[in-house]
RNA sequence: GGCGGCGUAGCCAAGUGGUAAGGCAGAGGUCUGCAAAACCUUUAUUCAUCGGUUCGAUUCCGAUCGCCGCCUCCA
């Protein structure tokens, strides 16, 4: 059974998530006016081994990410180059679909974009102003929190010790509005110059949160199961999509919300001013594999901080170099009909042990545990004798679906022999037997200038490209 | 000022009221012509500090120190 410890969650048990069977899963997406940073993509691939999990549960999943393209600093940017928001978002919009797939991330099922539906948007304000949830001042229209009570119930945020504590900055003087908390859900746009769009109460542009409200409900309905997201986002975004939706509808909105903790780097916040808000591809081009990045992300648990480092990193490439090394092995072990079951229990054990912690909040680092210890009893297996039949399968069989969540193993380059590779391991066999050692390893060098690497081992030559 | 999280071996870290997963790195060994890979053994009487509750706490409570986050459209 799928458990999720998210506070809110725990909070309204009246729900019974999950229960048809059916997985509608919303997550916020990027702002794609630059290459996202390596902390973002936490998050995404957290929302990746989300949307792979409920999978590997048997869910009819709907996975769906927005692109914000909707953002002042998009929009006037695109206006000083005198070109559309769709070409100015476009190069950025390529490199996450880029990235997104080097990490092993499965495709949304939809990938809404706040440009295109800014009309969802208008009728939602719309349906706030009817019902008195959202007033206009100044021509912009604003929510009203005080009409909605439950605010405050998902980042749990006391806004009386907050205002009077003298800390929060909330601007009061900017516009005219009811309350301090009270934030815009449109904004006008007075310069007929300027970038806006036409709807009933005035030219302007869509506050930021609104987006979310839209695109989430069009696409899942009006309830749907799972929100995720940064955990940044907690408050006030999603706050305000709560306030904004259930307003609207008088419905449930998201039954449970999950938020991806931030990353340290070297045990230090990532900001731009440390220069260490590294981007997916500032990590490639220091030479490191993209399984081994998604492999590091994945090594805590998404509600936790994780240390970033690339010490870290490194050992996270030689723990997938492992773990590709073993589905090899024992993929082209040689095999013997001898009964043996030993590693299919233990294969069996790790498949459950797997589901129990992933049940778990989603707990990846034990997952991973579990993979682990699969690996060394398997080694420890053949170490002495040849697997049975059934006991490979099995092993190949649990590593596939501990892949289909996970996706750390990367493809596996099928190692068709070429003649010429062929003939020179059969070559170097031959002056092996005949205990000409110097010609072995020449041989041997000669491959590895061919990036194939040879290891002996007592069934035969075994290679493979490094 | 308000709210929340964290502090576990050299490093990254999971976890639990009953006595510490996993990975990386290190050390020794097996195997090998040598390598590589793999395997075995090995690294925390101890989980920031000090109190309290308990038969028993790393795990619960309180205090202290340190770090991080949200309250600023930054994932």
């Amino acid at each position: 059974m799928l458990k999720f410890h998210n506070t809110l969650s725990r909070q309204i048990e009246e729900f019974h998530p999950l229960d048809e069977g059916k997985a509608k899963v919303y997550i916020c997406g990027p702002t794609v006016w630059n290459f996202a940073h390596i902390g973002n993509f936490r998050t995404f691939i957290f929302g990746d081994v989300l949307h792979r999990y409920l999978k590997f549960k048997g869910f009819d999943v709907t996975y769906v990410m927005n692109l914000t393209d909707v953002d002042d600093r998009i929009i006037d940017e695109a206006a000083n180059r005198g070109i559309g928001i769709d070409e100015m978002t476009a190069p950025y919009v390529v490199a996450f679909h880029e990235d997104m797939a080097a990490l092993n991330c499965l495709e949304p099922d939809v990938e809404p974009r706040a440009t295109e539906h800014i009309g969802e948007m208008i009728d939602i304000i719309s349906r706030l102003l009817e019902k008195g949830l959202a007033y206009e001042s100044d021509g912009s229209i604003y929510y009203r929190i005080t009409a909605f009570p439950d605010y405050g119930k998902l980042s749990k945020i006391n806004f009386e010790g907050n205002i009077e504590g003298g800390s929060a900055r909330v601007d009061t003087d900017k516009y005219e509005k009811e309350d301090a908390r009270d934030f815009a859900l449109w904004k006008l746009v007075e310069d007929p110059e300027a970038t806006g769009w036409d709807a009933p109460f005035g030219r302007g542009r869509p506050g930021w949160h609104i987006e979310c409200s839209a695109m989430s409900m069009k696409y899942l309905g009006e309830t749907f199961d799972i929100h995720a997201g940064g955990i940044d986002l907690q408050f006030p975004h999603h706050e305000n999509e709560i306030a904004q939706s259930e307003g609207a509808t008088g419905k449930p909105f998201a039954k449970y919300w999950l938020h991806g903790e931030f990353l340290k780097i070297d045990n230090e916040k990532m900001a731009k001013s440390l220069k260490n808000d590294y981007t997916f591809r500032d990590i490639l081009a220091r030479g490191f594999s993209p399984l081994a990045i998604r492999y590091l992300l994945l090594s805590v648990p998404y509600g936790k901080q994780l240390n970033f480092t690339f010490e870290g990193l490194k050992g996270a490439e030689s723990a997938v170099e492992r773990l590709r090394n073993f589905r090899r092995l024992v993929r082209n072990s040689a095999i013997e009909d001898n009964g043996e079951a030993a590693a299919e229990e233990a294969a069996a054990k790790a498949l459950s042990d797997f589901e129990s912690v992933m049940d778990d909040d989603l707990n990846t680092s034990q997952a991973l545990a579990s993979i682990h210890n699969l690996v060394r009893e398997v080694n420890s297996i053949t170490a002495d004798r040849r697997l049975s039949p059934s006991e490979r399968d099995s092993v190949l069989s649990a590593l596939e679906k501990f892949d289909s969540v996970l996706a750390i193993f990367g493809e596996d380059s099928e190692e068709v022999l070429d003649e010429e590779i062929d003939a020179l391991i059969a070559e170097r066999e031959e002056a092996r037997k005949n205990r000409d050692f110097a010609r072995a390893d020449e041989i041997r060098d000669r491959l590895a200038e061919l990036n194939i690497i040879l290891a002996d081992t007592k069934d035969g030559v075994r290679w493979k490209r490094g």
